[in-house]
DNA sequence: GAGCACTACTAAATCGCTTTAGTTGAGCGG
DNA sequence: CCGCTCAACTAAAGCGATTTAGTAGTGCTC
């Protein structure tokens, strides 16, 4: 089968009018005065033939695609970056437009290579955003979200009666900038509630606080172990609250208390933004606390 | 600033030849004898200008793009698909194109959307092979694989002493095909050794059996915790592996011995198949059993 | 019955690239 | 010095869409 492509002058031809006319019926050209009869006419021949306007040059014609590239580097997918990216796709599935997202190397010309040959609209680069948290990308408002966020996780702890807080950092390096922020933001919500700022925690300097806030699950998670591993239990011990919700938490005893980070409107709101459309229409939730064992 | 296109055009006059000259030393193309020197003045103007081919253009051109499209519907990306996409991505970025991948819903309209606008060269559907699991699809052998993978599982349990296995489902509808082909290859392996087939596992079937293969860590954990809710503790009670280590077994206490799975010689068979390459030079790696605490 | 507005269309340019089918001129054997 | 080959280039077509700048034709007014 010589599978050829079914393309616009194929449903012009088809319906007996001149591909001009098509595309403008078929992408609801308006000050164009074409009778229903036309309209219906090109719709059933494109229906039929099953014609799939061809991106590349719809792309080429445009000057951009209909593509938004996100840059995941080597994120994992879970947690809130899920609904981050369900939101995002949500979003844009609805303008017309199509997410794809790149993991891969976090080197510039690797993704100077992904953006040349996709051609997207637009690029958010969420690894350069772990690795150089700044506001105002296009982001929708994430990096900044998590200053509330972070509030969540020690509003919990100092509501619990807690006034000594440690705050446990993440081992990988790419997460470092990342998680001074969040720690700035740990200390920034203590001394707002007359506490002692936050610092970095390690089991060695258990007794200096009576709760821990984690960067995120995984880092609260293995502070849970290492914690067993001494023969401590949480809550008793020490206080643990995880961060972005990963749906590992439930699955330890004691589970992990945890922050659930509900990143779907931030996906919107990043959607929007790249799209040029108001991001207010679309508030973020709150995040809120899933109190389970070790608080 | 009007930050405009940097065209072959722009090249072709800052060297002085013609865009015909100037494709044929950038692509390298055999069969036309251009002398170095030219060729330098070529490459010496794209580099200054900071020329990169328009991706769109050169796939209209084409007749398909330089991209793959790799549909993850709403896989968590880790274990090993974290290596699948890594190994995918990297020979495929070695032979000048790029993967893209696709999370979002996995209807079928919605994926036809993202392939006709992003006019990939081809499409890796990991959703679907899920969903309906099949050999000589573009998956580099990964569900053909996942029988050794399951052996090696079933034979640690095996060699431990353990006659009575049984084998524990996920919850998620969207996984009971692969599950069920998994169960299977599991009853074979068992069969070989002589021992009874496996049946689904479920903590009220306890007694039954000695030992549980899990469908992956998720599941193995969450055995775990149902265990320690129970007052039972693995191996004693019952001798658990998980499967795809995703790196959150060994925070669990006692700590969960599984199958670790190098997918990226398997994603780098997928890309090769992809590009139409022999796939016999990349073979992939056999899976290991990493032994911890709960067998 | 000229002028105008409006409907219902269409021809052709254009986006940036690749590639086929050349052209021009030098070198050389006979 | 004719004819040939070969090096060193180039003109132009064409991929499939969108969009500008039209063109016929009809109906209406003054």
């Amino acid at each position: 089968m010589p599978r050829t492509r079914v393309t616009l002058k194929d449903v012009a031809a088809a319906s007996g009018v001149s591909p001009t006319t098509a595309s403008f019926v078929l992408n609801r050209v308006t000050g164009q005065t074409i009778p229903p009869a036309t309209q219906e006419r090109v719709r059933r021949a494109a229906a039929e033939l099953g014609y799939v306007p061809h991106g590349s040059a719809r792309a080429l014609r445009e000057g951009s695609s209909r593509l938004v590239l996100l840059n995941a580097g080597q994120l994992p997918v879970a947690g809130s970056l899920r609904s981050f990216i369900d939101g995002l796709d949500a979003e844009l599935t609805g303008h017309g437009f199509t997410l794809l997202v790149r993991h891969g190397p976090t080197d510039p010309a690797s993704l100077r290579q992904a953006v040349q040959t996709a051609d997207p609209r637009a690029v958010i680069d969420l690894a350069e955003l772990y690795a150089t948290p700044e506001p105002d990308r296009l982001d929708g408002g994430w990096i900044d979200g998590l200053a509330a966020h972070t509030a969540t996780q020690v509003d919990h702890l100092a509501a619990r009666g807690h006034t000594r807080i440690g705050f446990a950092m993440p081992a990988d390096p790419r997460l470092q900038r990342i998680a001074g922020l969040r720690l700035d933001q740990a200390r920034a919500v203590a001394t707002a509630h007359g506490l002692r700022p936050p610092e970095p925690f390690g089991l060695d300097r258990r007794g200096a606080v009576t709760a821990v806030a984690a960067f995120d699950d995984r880092v609260a998670l293995a502070l849970l172990s290492a914690m067993a591993d001494a023969g401590l239990r949480a809550p008793g011990d020490l206080a643990v609250i995880g961060f972005d919700d990963t749906g590992y938490g439930d699955l330890w005893r004691p589970a992990l208390t945890t922050v659930h980070i509900d990143a779907a409107g931030y996906g919107r709101r990043a959607a929007r933004a790249v799209l040029g459309l108001p991001i207010s229409d679309v508030p973020p939730a709150p995040s809120t606390v899933v109190v389970r064992a070790t608080t």
